[in-house]
DNA sequence: TCACATTGAGTGGTCAGACCACTATGCAAA
DNA sequence: TTTGCATAGTGGTCTGACCACTCAATGTGA
């Protein structure tokens, strides 16, 4: 029936969009009832469900038995909105995700490298030997480690969803070359060299981002 | 048949969790197919498709028509975990809003004092002018322009929404010590030098923000 | 009139079965 | 051996049917 590309559920998660903005529903409003999304939009029931499942699961949406579908009232969790946004709206300019992403990974670069107490966590040097010993550390244990401890979890979610949204730029590119910037970087961490490990940062991802096009 | 609070599609990603992990599917391998697993659960086919596509808009599975469903690529399964945790309680701090926004706004200002072209615009000499003959310029119109000359879109986007939804901590603290910090920014801008701008930002932010905590 | 019980419409929750579109596989034909 | 095709298995979607629940209109008895 539908030769598309994108999955007709994701198609309809859009058109919620538009709908709650077009009728302006507001958190804690009502949203259509189920079957007369399916009338609406013209697709079956099922169909609908499994996009208000997915945005429920989000928590986007609160779903009450023989009541209705409402927008969550996040007026104390923000963080909701700005999630929907990158779920319900198109990131189309990878560059722009890929350039994001690497801001929040520098940035908890920063504050990891000025906290004296997570400088002196034996995570890095456990980072360093295996690096050694087995040749390879990957690039995302690395900066999700980074994220975790930087505390932000706010950023961390925002980085979750730019990393699924976005295609993975780092190709597995091990060699010697990469693993002396994973070198530099972890150092630098230790020692708490702030900008030292940034820059070792940029070089690193400066290395694995040049195999690409020119984007 | 099943009066649970719980709703049965969060069962069934409970499930998938345990089954994933006494299976020891790896990332990368492939789940029981939809059928097999209404069999397995004893549960409807579209309910199985509720979980799954839930999971799947959270990243955490990839489905390939006449092929299977298979898990993400991620290194660890502790990812699972971490998103889950995210998932049922959203533990947000105006604390992470602010720091997140404050981290989009140097990286604009990294990015504009590095280019040769930005720092060259006209619009620095007319915010210093403004600066020092109506003795004010608004805090939000040089951070904005400052977001939308480098250039990234979704970087912007995120700064609007964390700027609407998270409450605006600095207010009007006109004063000359904040007109310094202003006119440091904006001189080191001008002349490119990147590190002085982030400093002079820093000391400006803090200033906002000191004269908050005491309220 | 008022308080309470009943009923029915509307809604989400779940299930079963039916197609469709796509993929991989194995077997038969060249 | 290589090629081509039929087939089984998979996800994608639709339909219709119940169930469980909520709410409000309706009805009923005191």
């Amino acid at each position: 029936m539908d030769n598309q590309a994108t999955k007709m559920y994701l198609q309809i998660v859009r058109e919620l969009r538009l709908l709650i903005q077009s009728e302006n529903i507001k958190p804690g409003g009502k949203l259509p009832s189920e079957r007369e999304l399916v009338e609406r939009l013209k697709v079956g029931r099922s169909t609908v469900r499994e996009a208000l499942r997915s945005l429920e699961l989000l928590g986007l949406i609160e779903t009450k038995r023989g009541e209705g579908t409402f927008l969550t009232d996040f007026r104390n969790h923000k963080l909701v909105e700005i999630l929907s946004t990158f779920i319900l709206q198109d990131l189309k300019t990878v560059k722009d995700v890929h350039i994001t992403r690497q801001t929040l990974e520098k940035e908890a670069i920063r504050i990891v490298s000025g906290s004296p107490v997570l400088i002196d966590l034996p995570v890095w040097d456990s980072l360093l030997t295996q690096l050694s010993e087995e040749g390879k550390v990957h690039r995302e244990d690395i900066i999700r480690e980074l994220l975790i401890l930087s505390n932000n979890r706010l950023s961390l979610k925002m980085w979750f969803l730019l990393k699924q949204y976005g295609e993975e730029p780092y190709q597995g590119y091990s060699d010697v070359t990469e693993n002396v910037y994973i070198q530099q970087l972890l150092q630098a961490i230790k020692d708490g060299e702030i900008e030292q490990a940034v820059q070792s940062y940029n070089a690193w991802t400066d290395l694995l981002t040049k195999g690409r096009e020119n984007v």
